[in-house]
DNA sequence: TCATTGATTTCA
DNA sequence: GAAATCAATGAT
């Protein structure tokens, strides 16, 4: 393996740092409840293979959860499509969409089989937005199905980072209803160590 | 505030 | 088949 690291100004990470195989979240870490692992992913590491080999690593610094079919705002909540059919995996697998015509969503798949939970990524160090954290490093639909605790190409490393987050409310999903609007499950980091 | 943009889903 | 929907962004 001849990862050429790359590290992207601000994120505090060294170039040159060879990133133990251990570091990658494994299947444990995905397989618990989405309300879980949203604020767990905070300050943990996004590890993307681009095209031309050389791998992207960017801090996580929001997150947002979408929790089964009780969440109206989930895509799996009306019943397994070809499109949610990932998020009714077990944890750890990728889930992407195309959203408003242009732009890519990533998600991570949580909890166990039979239970569709995701995180939306929705920033990492260097972007804001889900919408330009894609396509800065170039995920598109290709990644829909990639299992992040084995995958070459994406991948979450473990960090040791300390951080503070805040939660506050999902955006843009008024459709779900009230009860589920009031729900605090957008985590953002507010400082970090 | 509004146009952009196209896959997915729903309705006929 | 057709129509509505959409978890966003950037320009105005």
């Amino acid at each position: 393996m001849t990862d050429q690291l790359f590290s992207m100004k601000g994120t505090g990470l060294k170039t040159g740092v060879h990133i133990e195989p251990g570091k990658r979240l494994g299947v444990d870490f995905f397989t618990k409840d989405v309300l879980e692992v949203a604020p767990a992913l905070l300050g943990k590491i996004l590890a993307v293979r681009q095209p031309d080999k050389i791998v992207l690593r960017q801090m996580i610094t929001e997150t947002e959860a979408y929790r089964g079919t009780e969440d109206k705002a989930c895509h799996a909540s009306r019943g397994k499509t070809p499109r949610t059919e990932v998020m009714f995996r077990r944890g750890g697998f990728v889930y992407v969409y195309f959203v408003y015509g242009m732009y890519w969503m990533l998600n991570v798949v949580t909890g166990c089989a039979n239970e569709p939970q995701a995180v939306l990524i929705r920033g990492i160090d260097g972007s804001n937005g889900p919408g330009r954290l894609t396509r800065s490093l170039n995920i598109n639909g290709t990644f829909y199905g990639e299992d992040m605790t084995v995958s070459e190409r994406i991948w979450i490393e473990d960090s040791d980072i300390e951080i503070s987050f805040e939660k506050t409310p999902r955006i843009g999903i008024g459709y779900a209803g009230r009860r589920l609007v009031n729900m605090l499950w957008i985590f953002i980091i507010t400082s970090r160590a």
